[in-house]
DNA sequence: AATTGTCAATACGCAAGCGTATGGAAAATG
DNA sequence: CATTTTCCATACGCTTGCGTATTGACAATT
């Protein structure tokens, strides 16, 4: 579903792109060039004037997802001096509809191949480092600030994966951001 | 890796428990008839005797799944009377390494098939529903005790993901039944 | 002893999907 | 205007993996 005639031609930014919604919504496993060429309005013979083969196709979707993800948190965290305040945007945005969820989402189920579980463990263990730094700067000492990111960070990864196992089951009930003032409630003290 | 020459023939059991074995390490979608039927020692022209189809076989392997820890439960927790030492038990339990909990951390990521994602639901369901009513016996109010529910199903979840991604990065700082401990004290009430 | 039922091996057809080879059209460049 | 570069289509070969067909061996039954 890409909005049809707008260029002429294509470069591997188009590709990657196309790549991460098949990876947001099917897994890295249902990445198929033919499938994503037809995606984009052509056919495979293009694909392999743009990549080598598949495998780098989704290294490159991969990396490009990575640093989106890291600019964003640079914006939208980093710019909050305060830890409180810090801490609460971040629960706020983990409950917020984003693609990039979905495709950590993903990603975790499709760890088998060492390129996504490496992308993976990088991604991880940096979120949890600024997780753990904000809780410190509140004034945990630096075992239980660890502990207490691992916590923080599991409930984000759980909420993903329940809101896609649940579907309207349960956003029905409640809304996703009173759900997401009350993990932070519960995790951030006053 | 069985323990070759036991027994002269195989049944569907045998079967559904060499499926489980893949899903738990490489996922539902690398279940493939020949090579389960080459880890049981024989090949495909047996599997055809006990099974229509592949995705028989899955199904069935689920359903299995789905009863044995249903059993669990209701062996290990249930039988704890009073809801403070049943939640904890709980929590003791979800830190267990056991390979039901790496089946369910697989299916959260194969859920695209629509029987997967069937059996998850149910799952996620009955043992958010039973945290429920868990919580509403120690005091919460029905809608406190969803959320509550809910958050502490979502650390579960999460912290299946956090231990595979991170591997050894994580076991070593902490032991993990500390930080089943540490996270029991957060989310139930004293 | 003959027959039937149970479990398994082998061989085959078939579809999906990756990667390659080759040629062509359109745009940039000289 | 000629030529090179860029981007894409078509056709092919190859592997993997599902499902079927056929045959066989061994055990149970009569």
């Amino acid at each position: 579903m890409k909005t049809t005639a707008k260029k002429k031609s294509l470069n591997p930014s188009d590709w990657e792109k196309a790549t991460l919604d098949v990876i947001a919504h099917q897994g890295v496993s249902a990445v198929a060039v033919e499938n994503i060429a037809k995606d984009l309005g052509v056919t495979k013979g293009s694909f392999y004037w743009h990549f080598a083969n598949r495998k780098d196709l989704i290294v490159a979707a991969l990396k490009r997802w990575q640093s989106d993800d890291k600019e964003v948190i640079k914006q939208e965290i980093w710019s909050i001096p305060d830890p409180h305040e810090r801490l609460n945007a971040w629960f706020l945005l983990s409950a917020q509809p984003l693609q990039s969820h979905l495709i950590y989402a993903t990603l975790l189920a499709d760890r088998q191949h060492d390129f996504v579980a490496k992308v993976l463990k990088e991604v991880t263990l940096e979120r949890l480092a600024y997780l753990q730094k904000s809780f410190q700067e509140i004034g945990y000492v630096e075992g239980q600030a660890k502990q207490q990111a691992l916590m923080s960070y599991s409930v984000y990864v759980g909420y993903l994966h329940m809101a896609k196992t649940l579907h309207g089951k349960f956003k029905d009930s409640n809304n996703i951001e009173n759900y997401a003032k009350y993990v932070a409630k519960q995790l951030i003290p006053a």
